[in-house]
DNA sequence: CGCTGTCGTATTGTATACAGGGATGTATTG
DNA sequence: CAATACATCCCTGTATACAATACGACAGCG
């Protein structure tokens, strides 16, 4: 994933994917204070290697810092969680509205398919695996944006909400969340970037307002352990700009 | 800055911010490697900070990391370069919406204020200090919008591009800066929100097709070693989230 | 009874040793 | 002469030892 190219993988980097998954689905309490000598023992290996991951995952937002005092479990916050929806609606509404000029019709039909290929999931599949497909959706639209950078950041911003996002999938939203892809591809067919705008500012909004309830309702996940268990879908997301 | 309250500072943090500031003036040539053992040498702190300020500047995206390579000095990228100012004029736009929406009178009239004080900068001041303002400038608006995300990712940006704004600024940008920062502060106080879009939107996107040519010139500069002894003028961006 | 200061322990911050992989240069062979 | 294989050296990756700091407990004092 990390450093472009190359296939070596390094224990810092085995380090990072491990604790991103545990901080993604708060295997760590908010709060909790994460003492590096129990990692040590836990992923099985060296300080250095786990250090270097949490400064990453630091960097990324995923934990805090606080000097001599070392890494905690970010809080469930719903300003925070506010706050990056906000962002990420402005980011999705530019990439569509990008794609619309930019992608080929031949990767819009790609879409198309993979669209398609996402209406054929069973209908008992987990939210996990809907949330994966949304998201994925997304991605592909910030792919055809053509725009590395605003890729980087959405990918960032998925999965930080991701939990919350899981919560917010079991509510019956996987049809809702279907009709509006659809509106979304329509008008990038259409090549009408207005409207790609004004449909995916409104499909992301919609979530918007219900935060706050789905921050309560992840308190009591997390405290009653529903996902700790759950494993991310797919390995994620180069750490690398352009890449860089 | 980084890690919230206390004022210890640590060898880490501030091999960060010398890093930071060498790489944002490009002190180090583009994909030029960055030897671990000359940088201890230089900074005279041991390996293990020197490797946690590099990661934290690889993750957000001011050098790169090659495995069992080490880390470089990130090419001065054209489409990098680009993609950037296009996120970053989504985002202002963004910005400057909210600022118009949720921005106290009293807080207008402070960026009114700084706007007034701004234009009493004097006509020989360096382009790195009128850079400086422009980005504060910016940054007010973005704190005005009151999302932190917003503001720690335009912060992030703004550090990537800042060498390329030194350039920029170096054609007389000066009054049409100021002109236009002046339609803003209009749009906000008269509450127009479409129109604060607009005008952020033109101002940022003037910019943005003269990015390969401010490139060409950046690579003269570097190879020059005109802003080699630059100090960026003040300590920037807190590292931590929201803060989460 | 509560507050404050000091000591001990646990945990983080930094340096450094050591191991392994990559790149380069040389020698040998076709 | 060119190409390839090998050996060597340098640099990165990881572990660990040591130093510094914070936290908690206990005792002394007001």
């Amino acid at each position: 994933m990390r450093r472009g190219q190359r296939a070596t993988v390094n224990l810092a980097d085995r380090a990072y994917e491990q604790l991103k998954a545990m901080a993604i689905t708060y295997q760590f309490r908010p709060l909790e204070r994460l003492a590096e000598a129990d990692l040590v023992k836990r992923l099985k290996v060296s300080r250095t290697p786990i250090r270097e991951a949490l400064n990453r995952l630091v960097t990324e937002g995923f934990l805090t810092f606080t000097p001599n005092r070392g890494f905690q479990c970010r809080p469930l916050d719903a300003k925070e969680i506010f706050d990056l929806y906000e962002v990420r609606r402005t980011l999705e509404a530019s990439a569509a509205n990008l794609a619309a000029e930019r992608a080929t019709d031949a990767e819009l039909d790609e879409l198309a398919d993979f669209l398609k290929r996402s209406r054929a999931a069973p209908d008992d599949a987990s939210v996990v695996d809907l949330v994966s497909l949304d998201e994925e959706f997304h991605e592909r639209i910030a792919r055809l944006s053509r725009n590395a950078e605003l890729l980087r950041i959405l990918q960032n911003i998925n999965a930080r909400i991701r939990f919350c996002r899981w919560i917010d999938m079991e509510n019956g939203r996987r049809a809702a969340t279907q009709s509006e892809h659809a509106q979304v591809l329509d008008a990038l067919r259409a090549r009408d970037a207005t409207r790609c705008v004004a449909v995916m500012n409104s499909h992301i909004a919609r979530r918007l307002d219900q935060i706050v309830d789905v921050i309560r309702e992840g308190y009591a996940r997390i405290y009653m352990g529903s996902y700790s268990q759950v494993r991310p879908a797919r390995a994620r997301a180069p750490r690398v700009p352009a890449e860089p």
